[in-house]
DNA sequence: CAGTGAGCGAGCTTCCGCTTGACTT
């Protein structure tokens, strides 16, 4: 059943007002769209009788964090995912920080608006956004939805003529959308948080990113590389061309592809490996003599242009030709965009307007000529999956192209580089086939009864189309390479036979654009957020850039684990592929959202639901185990790699060490993690002998940073240490300075009875010490230079913090219970005593009222109790103990 | 992979997809 939101009729306007001839104002249709260049571009084309304004994208949305949730919704069991999964899945909607700031402004120019018109983009996100409008400008006009899918002004003309109600369909698929990427992402990422480490993340879509960095590592940890060799012989007729070995005594030459991965074994029996001496052998017998030229294949070939483009293959080609990171192309492409350059930069579509072919085409044939015109446009289907085509393909925008000249003149050069590149692939795109001939020819040598068969390939263009406008890189190896007239049958004589090695190397680590890629063609992912899954997954310690390698880290490794062994239908590849079918399904009015909901939650069938899997993973995933990366065997004990609280370390029969951060899981083979094991840390730094005693002092890098010491520990006396002041930087230590390091603690002076003052080192920084009071010595004093006056006036100041937190305000007394305002820890806060409530961010503690604190703390109280700490005693004195040690 | 001084309410983290922000030089 189709459902469409009932909507009022939009009254008799079939002329936009304006001015009445009276010449007083009145009301225009409001027409909103989503970005405000377009806002910009089609109030051009509308003209003085219309409003147009942006919403900047979604307007509303579910709570991000903490702070967002209202203050009705806190305390409830499912206001963190802002879903009410016992209530129909039914989601909890809030104004985004920039949609308050639009709705308060639409509101406004809609008070003088005759009709509104929602002119968002025509697919799930854009209906979405409509809708969302009208719920949060609750509009007392008529509303209708326009669409049109390129920014022309016949469409923008068309769309008048066909407006429609918002489809409430589309409406229910984004839901569902919205709602199961949050259930996913906000009850998985805390099982992470559990078993692996804080703040990690997991979701539909960057787990599945993840996962293929991962996966691609794994592939490269598991190569075996194996070797073979080659011959390539110089042949001359009436002139010299060289063939390549392919056939030693009538069996074919084993290459690359014939080796196994992961044995480096052969895959065939049907080939033969020659080895260096095989080789040589070879060469050896064939050198010196004729060669017979077998056969000559002659195949006309034709190429075709790419089609233009979409977000991802922009992103792709400009991190090829131009070794541009996704970030900065839409950047750019975002400049383009607004000053008019090119049509939108966030599409996946492949569609050309007709206002855009006709530019092509005439270009094409004026400065081209009628050869490279085909006879009629080019159509390019869209490929991948889930393509949702609200937009053009990216082309240069108007009703003629303008020069890359000009936008260099206009913009940058930057900007130009890339609008020349979209330039050229859009012309290209309507341009004919390049068309020429691939020619194969065989030659076989025979002496002293071995047989070579070497093979020459030649490819020529004898039209080159489309090519003269834009090559793809891939084709740049595939240039022209003209042979010399050879016939069947023909005698040539072998002037040189080489022997060359090579070896397979493993499957290359994915960059950005082969991410992006990838993610397109499974489906997951949306043109606007290519970019932006690459950033998460980095900040979220996943994945780093080696150049423009992509290379997970070993929290990658344990996180996928995880999610492959308790969480697979959700990393499955085709999961996204499965969800946007349901989704169709919605849209077009034929499935049910709630349907959907409970099967991906609850489960249905033999199909466990997302609950299901968190309890089970809660309760079996063993934290140790998921963290621990197998490296191999070595002595009769396990060599594992693990992920730790500290980062990344190796432990082998009791040992560990740390690993290096930035280290590519491929690098630590076995041999190396034995290295890494077996290599004592370094030693202390000599730094020279105390001249009192003649004692070595010598620099060390402990577990809380850099320290030096004076002398050996002798049986259990342990030798003097003094840690590095703050901001010291172990290099720039020497002798001197350690000297005066264990010369602490200094005396500094006395205070008025005669008790010494006394500046020590300690865990929380450099203090002053004076009869059992202690104050820190401020950064910018310095321990080493500290008088006795500024020691003095500081303990003359107040503790910095006593044993209960600051009194900030007395707002009265409730209940026979005093309510104050205190500063703690985490800023202030209001308590009563028992129950302690934070102050929201942003109040102001002085303003703040009795009644305000009171339903601070009724809300408090009404959560129960706060939980028991959990956690291990040992984790927490860890963490109380930890210290910075960075020293910059 | 060192032990040197004190101490104070826990609560938040996280998803994907739309879209631009800009205290000044």
């Amino acid at each position: 059943m189709r459902r469409i939101a009932r909507l009022p009729k939009l009254p008799g306007l079939s002329i936009p007002p304006g001015t009445n001839h009276l010449g007083s104002e009145v009301p225009k249709p409001l027409v909103i769209v989503e970005s405000p260049a377009k806002a910009r571009t089609i109030s051009k084309f509308l003209g003085s009788g219309f409003h147009v304004e942006a919403s900047i994208g979604h307007v509303r949305d579910l709570p991000a964090s903490a702070d967002d949730i209202p203050k009705s919704h806190r305390g409830k069991p499912w206001a963190r995912t802002a879903v009410d999964v016992q209530n129909d899945f039914k989601p909890l909607y809030v104004l985004t920080q920039r949609g308050r700031e639009q709705i308060k402004k639409l509101k406004t120019m809609l008070r003088d608006a005759s009709v509104l018109y929602l002119a968002t983009d025509e697919d799930r996100e854009g209906e979405a956004i409509a809708w969302h409008l009208t719920e949060a400008l609750k509009p007392k006009v008529p509303i209708q939805r326009l669409v049109f899918h390129e920014i022309t002004k016949s469409a923008i003309t068309r769309s008048l003529q066909s407006a429609r109600p918002i489809d409430m369909n589309l409406v229910e698929a984004q839901e569902a959308r919205r709602i199961v990427d949050r259930l996913f992402g906000y009850n998985v990422s805390p099982v992470l948080w559990k078993k692996v480490k804080p703040r990690l993340s997991a979701g539909r879509v960057q787990s599945v990113a993840v996962r293929l960095v991962v996966e691609r590592e794994r592939e490269r940890m598991r190569f075996v590389s194996s070797g073979w060799w080659d011959l390539t012989a110089g042949f001359k007729a009436a002139e010299a061309f060289a063939g390549t070995l392919v056939e030693v005594d009538g069996t074919r030459l084993a290459t690359g592809r014939d080796f196994e991965p992961t044995t480096g074994k052969l895959k065939t029996a049907k080939a033969i490996v020659l080895d260096e001496a095989g080789a040589e052998a070879l060469a050896t017998a064939l050198r010196g003599g004729t060669a017979k030229v077998l056969r000559v294949q002659r195949r006309p070939f034709r190429e075709k242009p790419a089609a233009p483009f979409t977000t991802s293959k922009l992103q792709q080609e400009a991190n090829r030709k131009f070794r541009w990171a996704a970030k900065r192309t839409m950047s750019v492409a975002q400049r383009l965009y607004e000053n008019g350059w090119i049509t939108y930069m966030r599409t996946d579509s492949t569609t050309l307007s007709p206002e855009a072919l006709n530019a092509a085409r005439t270009l094409i044939k004026s400065a081209y000529g009628a050869a490279f015109l085909p006879a009629k446009p080019r159509v390019y289907a869209t490929k991948s999956k889930g393509a949702q085509e609200a937009h053009e393909a990216i082309r240069p925008a108007g009703e003629s192209f303008k020069s890359v000249d000009d936008c260099a003149r206009a913009l940058g050069a930057d900007e130009a580089r890339l609008y020349g590149l979209i330039w050229n692939r859009t012309v290209a795109s309507q341009m004919t086939d390049a068309t020429g001939e691939r020619v194969s020819v065989d030659t076989e040598a025979n002496r002293q009864g071995r047989t070579g068969l070497f093979r020459t390939r030649g490819k020529t263009y004898d039209f080159q189309g489309f090519r003269a406008v834009y090559v793809r890189e891939r084709n740049v190896r595939d240039e022209e390479n003209e042979l010399p007239k050879l016939a069947d049958g023909q005698v040539v004589s072998v002037e040189s036979v080489h022997t060359k090695g090579h070896t397979t190397s493993p499957p290359s680590r994915l960059n950005e654009a082969s991410l992006v890629q990838r993610l397109e063609e499974l489906g997951i992912g949306r043109p606007s957020t290519y970019a932006s899954i690459i950033e998460t997954i980095q900040s979220r310690g996943y994945v780093f850039k080696k150049g423009t390698a992509l290379i997970p880290t070993f929290t990658a490794f344990a996180t996928t684990r995880l999610l492959e062994d308790h969480f697979n239908s959700l990393v499955d590849y085709d999961f996204t592929a499965t969800l946007e079918s349901g989704l169709d399904q919605i849209a077009a009015g034929t499935g049910q959202r709630l349907a959907l909901l409970h099967a991906f939650y609850g489960g249905q069938g033999d199909r466990t639901g997302l609950l299901q899997l968190i309890a089970a993973a809660e309760k079996s995933a063993d934290p140790r185990d998921i963290c621990s990366i197998p490296i191999g065997t070595h002595d009769d004990g396990a060599v594992v790699a693990r992920v730790g609280r500290y980062g990344p370390y190796l432990e082998h029969a009791g040992t560990t060490r740390s690993l290096p951060e930035d280290m590519p899981p491929d690098e630590l083979t076995l041999a190396k993690a034995i290295e890494i094991i077996e290599t004592v840390p370094d030693g202390p730094t000599a730094l020279g002998q105390d001249p009192d005693n003649g004692d070595e002092i010598t620099l060390h890098i402990g577990r809380f940073g850099p320290y030096v010491q004076r002398g050996e520990a002798v049986g259990k006396v342990k030798p003097k240490r003094e840690s590095l002041l703050p901001g010291m930087e172990p290099d720039a230590v020497g002798l001197a300075m350690a000297l005066q390091l264990l010369a602490l603690p200094r005396e500094v002076g006395k205070d008025a009875d005669g008790n010494v003052i006394q500046a020590f080192n300690g865990r929380y920084g450099p203090y002053i010490k004076c009869n059992g009071e202690s104050r820190s010595i401020p950064a910018e004093k310095g321990l080493l230079t500290l008088t006795e006056a500024e020691a003095l006036a500081l303990l003359a100041t107040k503790p910095r913090r006593s044993r209960t937190p600051t009194v900030l305000k007395e707002l009265g007394v409730e209940n026979d219970k005093k309510i104050q305002v205190k500063s703690g820890r985490w800023g202030p806060y209001v308590t009563d005593g028992e129950t302690n409530a934070t102050l929201k961010k942003g109040t102001d503690p002085e303003t703040l009222t009795l009644e305000e604190a009171s339903t601070l703390l009724a809300a408090k109280r009404a959560k129960g109790p706060a939980k028991k700490r959990t956690r291990r005693k040992s984790t927490t004195k860890k963490k109380t103990t930890r210290r910075s040690t960075k020293s910059s």
